[in-house]
DNA sequence: GGTCAGGTACTCGGATAGAGTATGTCCGAGTGAGTAGGG
DNA sequence: CCCTACTCACTCGGACATACTCTATCCGAGTACCTGACC
């Protein structure tokens, strides 16, 4: 799964208790990673409409919805793409004893049986949202953490 | 997801109508696809203790053993690798907020849910066997055509 | 006829190139804020 | 004192290089089968 996936889900977290804009370097020095690479993942999250891109001289960006209507499903296929990882190629009508493509009425058991654990993964990340893992993060780290890591992005010092 | 996982779980399959050695060469014919590419599919079956490699003059590979107790599961990891497709590399430990070691007892939120998706996708794979599928195709394509790839694995014309 | 040695052809196995995608970077377009001037 | 127009600095956005993995290929190592000779 591509790297950025990691760096977008906690953008959005720590954007969960912001409401000003925050640009995407300032997220990046807040995680320590590249700064134009991470604007890209952002971007993909903008097209995705997952969050608001705002310019001009106090711009960033800010999550479009309600914290708990963003699944990790919705940041995860922004990023790595709504297409599953498994794409059948129709193997079954190639060959010399390939199946006739009349009795392809259905797809193959081999497809059905990916798609399935396609399904139950996407379920997974779905039952997930931004609000939940925010709320794990302040149980785990102690409350008021992100309000800290919200003051410092809104700060101008490091 | 690799490509290869597919032709792999297809050789898999109809390797289970068949009892003397096929060589990676007849099965890429049958599918069609690249012999070379195929053959180092099936090596890393063999790796992974899926198939036997018998060499010899009418050598080849064969199911290690019954169908049923293959699972999809066991294909995809053989070919993709067992390792997760997120992992986590501890973002909240660096920059200016990090959070201390001594507060990360547990994998944090994002790790925790991503390795539920995870968990989830392979216990569905976990619950197809390879004697399942079979059993699919059967039933999809009509009895007997498992038994018809066979006899043509088995001849030696086209 | 049976046994054994040798050759041969066929197999797998790992080491070796090429293509596509993920990663990382750069510069230009756009815009909101701040400022200076005028009314 | 208020309004307006301008400048400016800061932001995003897409176009441009680089690294790595997936795809595809080649040639060498090994082995079972077949053939032939010998007993």
């Amino acid at each position: 799964m591509s790297e950025g996936v990691e760096w977008a889900v906690h953008c959005c977290v720590v954007l969960t208790s912001v409401a000003a804009p925050v640009p995407a370097a300032r997220l990046a020095e807040l995680h320590q990673v590249s700064p134009t690479y991470l604007a890209k993942q952002l971007q993909a999250l903008a097209r995705a409409g997952l969050v608001f891109s705002v310019q001009g001289k106090s711009g960033g960006y800010v999550l479009s919805r309600p914290p708990a209507e963003i699944t990790l499903l919705d940041v995860v296929e922004a990023i790595d793409g709504p297409e599953p990882a498994f794409v059948c190629t129709e193997i079954r009508q190639r060959g010399p004893m390939a199946t006739p493509a009349e009795y392809c009425t259905t797809p193959c058991p081999i497809s059905r049986a990916m798609a399935a654990s396609e399904s139950a993964r996407r379920d997974a990340l779905r039952s997930v949202t931004i609000a939940g893992l925010a709320e794990q993060v302040e149980a785990g780290s102690g409350a008021g953490t992100l309000n800290g890591v919200a003051a410092w992005l809104g700060s101008t010092g490091t």
